[in-house]
DNA sequence: TTTAGTGGGTTCCGTTTTGAAACTAACACT
DNA sequence: AGTGTTAGTTTCAAAACGGAACCCACTAAA
């Protein structure tokens, strides 16, 4: 299977990494929520080569993550935003760097600190539950079976369309998933 | 510059991403999460050709998100399983799974669902601050410069390691923080 | 006791993707 | 007329990738 193809997958994490899983486009991403907008900013901070700068923004654009918006005429100039479907990535972006900060830092500790204004505080990201206001963890979260994995397997396939109906779907599936189905 | 060179940068997210942004690695780590532990169900699952899963695993094993455990002897067994480390990088496949199930589902829903155990209820990850409980958005929250950054900062590089210390810093940092610089 | 099958790789080779550098276009400034 | 800025496009060699074939150490079946 190629890359180009995991969007095919019915996985939202398949989808996701489809549009955000390029090298450099969640780094592009990062220094959007720092405020760069343009081509030229964006090419400095990050390093990248023009040619593929362009290509992932293109991306992006496409897949309405940023958006194209005039700032000046003759010549007419353009720069990149983040949309709200842009802005909503702020969370992987914020969960992201706290790992990286967690275990990738050396002595001198985090490059970048979050201030939450609502309180004042320097805070960390924590994942709660939507429900109850409590951590979601590991050990306290279980996967189950949601709809549109449900009528793919009612359909006969697996993650993949390509699965075809006869086969033994139990082995195209992880195990906790297979044992949802057991029961 | 070089993918391989991300992680020289002053910067959480460029150091995670050099341990997890490559092609694969996280719907890699995403079946782990599902209970996946050895190398043919990992490829069964995902499609990826064996040469990529092999150099992948074992990029995350030396990087100590997985760890290899022998499972047989006669003949040797290894399979791999997620250390603390890799535990740790729950929230971010949450997090990428909950933006891709908001903005790249079909008509269908959700693929996956996740159960809260502590409360029970069918439930969606929120980011919320360590300090004070409300949720992490991007309008309440600010950047500041770390330690580690400001570190760099007043060794006279940006981000970058290769920026030279006579240069104008202003420019190599993205809006957000000159900002901060300013003050 | 050959034969087939399984798990976990390695080798090879043609195709894609990438990175660096050079080049272009459309202007503004001096 | 010459120089600079922004935002690209082109070109080309190097690196990464995908698929298929091959390999090795075993086990189980015929």
């Amino acid at each position: 299977m190629r890359w180009e193809d995991i969007d095919q997958q019915v996985c939202s994490i398949a989808r996701a990494l489809s549009i955000v899983g390029d090298r450099w486009t969640l780094l592009i991403l990062r220094d959007a929520f720092l405020g760069t907008r343009r081509f030229e900013d964006f090419r400095r901070q990050l390093g990248v080569s023009r040619h593929r700068l362009t290509e992932r923004l293109n991306k992006l654009v496409e897949n309405q993550v940023l958006e194209k918006v005039q700032y000046q005429q003759r010549p007419p100039r353009y720069e990149y935003r983040l949309t709200e479907k842009g802005l909503d990535l702020h969370g992987v972006i914020l969960t992201l760097g706290d790992w990286g900060t967690r275990w990738c830092s050396d002595e001198a500790g985090a490059p970048i600190e979050y201030r939450h204004r609502t309180c004042g505080h320097k805070a960390r990201p924590v994942l709660s539950c939507s429900e109850c206001g409590e951590p979601m963890e590991p050990k306290t979260v279980t996967p189950e079976i949601g709809p549109a994995l449900q009528q793919a397997l009612d359909a006969g396939a697996g993650m993949f369309p390509e699965v075809g109906s006869e086969a033994d779907i139990s082995d195209k599936l992880p195990p906790l998933l297979v044992k949802l189905l057991a029961k």
